[in-house]
DNA sequence: CACCTGCCTGTGAGCGCTAACAATGATGCC
DNA sequence: GGCATCATTGTTAGCGCTCACAGGCAGGTG
């Protein structure tokens, strides 16, 4: 674009400090020795300008450091050329992952992104965000708030903008773009009894998580395929806390399993996250139990942590940043096109299994 | 705000699904049979209207789903209401946190915020963001890029909106927020040499990060005070991978230093972060050297992992949401005031350490 | 009863820009 | 030479809102 330093050489008696308005489009013009309207042809490349026309007033642009008044041009073009995010959790490794590659996405598109989050979610909460963006006039936007409740207040919400989700669910006329959860799941399960177990634990997210209850769902379909017993899950909610609480549990059974008990052996755990599987790893250690010797562990997200924890935790890599720009690609393609129709778009991205120490002996 | 769910109470015929135009300030007036500039009272909370016209307006203003249009409203005003951030690493614990606080505060302010992140920092990608910025007619900036190059190229931009640094170094005359990085440094090294330890070694951040810099100098400043010996700091990029390689070279040392050599025994470490101190803890383990028993361990930052490290992660707090806030807070006040002096301006908040076994025996 | 003083409301201008149209001159063709 | 054509430029009218100002209509005062 235009540089923004050569302020100094602007056309106003030197020295003066006050707030000196901003050229307008029409000061450009007069500098220049034509019309606004040419200005304004030449800033939006039209081709009907005769060459040293153009120079001029580039000349003339460079000269008071002018900039388009974005107010104005969004006024009569009625496209403010911003897409609005609400995202919640957003310190977690992946929703900021996802926001970045948005907005990465975002701006190569041409469009500005403003982001709202949400401490915890409430469809008060979402209701009041949207409000926001809203106001400010965005042209579309993305929904990362992959709770159940979430998506379908969202769903009765009829606003007069195309909004795109991510993780958010397959049952409701949102374009969804997200990564395949269960997938993932699966092919984690599917690792940890191709290596011998006899069945596989789950620690899990929130049940109102959509991302939680499709991982669970993968894992019980692989165990249930493979006629395997389906021991029940243990929730937890994300944090490594959590992950510790049901850790020591699981260590818990494994001290009573070997007393030869009704339930299935602990030897093998698929935990729904990186950071609760961190929690696991420190109970089980806490409980002398070796990990992979004792108990297999593999986790979910691959966050840059996971290569380094004691043992290397096996887990499964999201692709955050495609999420983003796929979200985006979407949320651009209906606000060109114009259509608000063609909700049951689907994007869907695969996941990969990572394998390291966790689940296979060093 | 308003209710953004009444559209279908339009006055328009039903089940026309084209793009209708959104209601204006002049079709709330009609049919509230007031003029437009009541309505914009309504709407502004201004006195002077009585409480009957109020209501009769806001029913309309219900009726038909209208909002105000920003754009409008900004180009009249002269203000966008809108801030921008320029964020570097982004995916990091420290800058996500730095970023939500901010944009909370902002929305409490009554801003919006629209984000900016830059995947490697080069001055070039710094000017490229605060245009893109500019172009979209922010009020103000708020920059998180703790690099040293990038806040000396911000100080030689002159722009013309403020400007306000988180992290940004003290010695430019540009208002800086910033946690006192080199008392963090301090309280951990002071911490590690008060349990009995003879020195503390040091892996350190990115010469070019000024955090990486302040911690370096609280760590040095500690041992000079003590008397004791200050061994060469050893390099890290703030990667749990860059961690363990330094972690490796500590080990190394440890195996040395039994053989008496002539530099000092390590058997206290500081590292300038979270996930480096991971990878080190990951090294030493795999050297087969006990934490704390032979390497006592510091951090700095603490993640929501570190409290479940192997073992536990003493480190130092710093409180990012109160970063972003307290930047947003000057970044306003000086919009307010409108103010481009007092350049000098500082908010130092004060990191906590928080002490748990990886520097204290069980 | 004329007057001033508050409240409440409406009118008009204009923020800086783009889109549609009009105007100009140069060029080509019959 | 007359006329259509094209490239280039200027003119005008808003976009939807806020601000400054001008009324009208009540009540109080001399």
């Amino acid at each position: 674009m235009m540089p923004i330093t050569d302020r100094s050489l602007m056309s106003q008696t030197a020295g003066r400090t006050g707030p000196r308005k901003a050229p307008t489009m029409e000061d450009v013009a007069q500098l220049a020795g034509v019309s606004h309207q040419t200005v304004s042809r030449v800033l939006s490349d039209h081709p009907n300008v005769r060459e040293s026309t153009r120079a001029e007033v580039l000349r003339a642009i460079g000269q008071l450091g002018y900039r388009r008044n974005s107010s104005a041009r969004a006024l009569v073009t009625r496209r403010t050329l911003t897409l609005g995010v609400v995202a919640c959790n957003p310190t977690l490794f992946g929703p900021s992952s996802t926001l970045f590659g948005l907005e990465e996405a975002a701006r190569d598109e041409g469009y500005m992104v403003s982001a709202v989050t949400l401490r915890r979610y409430s469809a008060a909460a979402l209701r009041e965000a949207i409000d926001h963006l809203s106001d400010w006039g965005v042209e579309g936007i993305v929904v990362i708030v992959p709770h159940r409740e979430a998506v379908t207040a969202l769903a009765e919400l009829r606003l007069p903008f195309p909004v795109v989700t991510v993780e958010g669910g397959h049952d409701l006329p949102i374009p969804v773009v997200s990564v395949d959860q269960r997938l993932g799941a699966r092919m984690a399960t599917s690792h940890l009894l191709a290596a011998g177990h006899r069945t596989v634990w789950h620690v899990a997210g929130p049940p109102s998580w959509l991302e939680a209850e499709a991982r669970a769902d993968g894992w019980r379909s692989v165990l249930e395929e493979a006629g395997a017993v389906v021991p029940p899950p243990i929730q937890g909610d994300w944090t490594p806390l959590s992950g510790y609480r049901a850790g020591q549990e699981l260590a818990g059974r494994v001290t009573a399993g070997a007393a030869g008990r009704g339930s299935a052996e602990v030897t093998a755990v698929f935990v729904a996250n990186d950071q609760m599987a961190l929690g696991v790893l420190r109970a089980l250690r806490e409980a002398g139990l070796s990990v992979p010797g004792q108990v297999a562990i593999a986790g979910f997200d691959d966050i840059p942590e996971a290569e380094f924890f004691t043992p290397p935790l096996t887990t499964v890599r999201q692709d955050f940043a495609a999420l983003g720009k796929a979200s985006i690609r979407l949320l651009v393609s209906r606000l060109e096109s114009g259509t608000t129709q063609g909700d049951d778009e689907r994007v869907v991205i695969e996941p990969r299994l990572i394998v390291r120490g966790s689940s296979t002996p060093s």
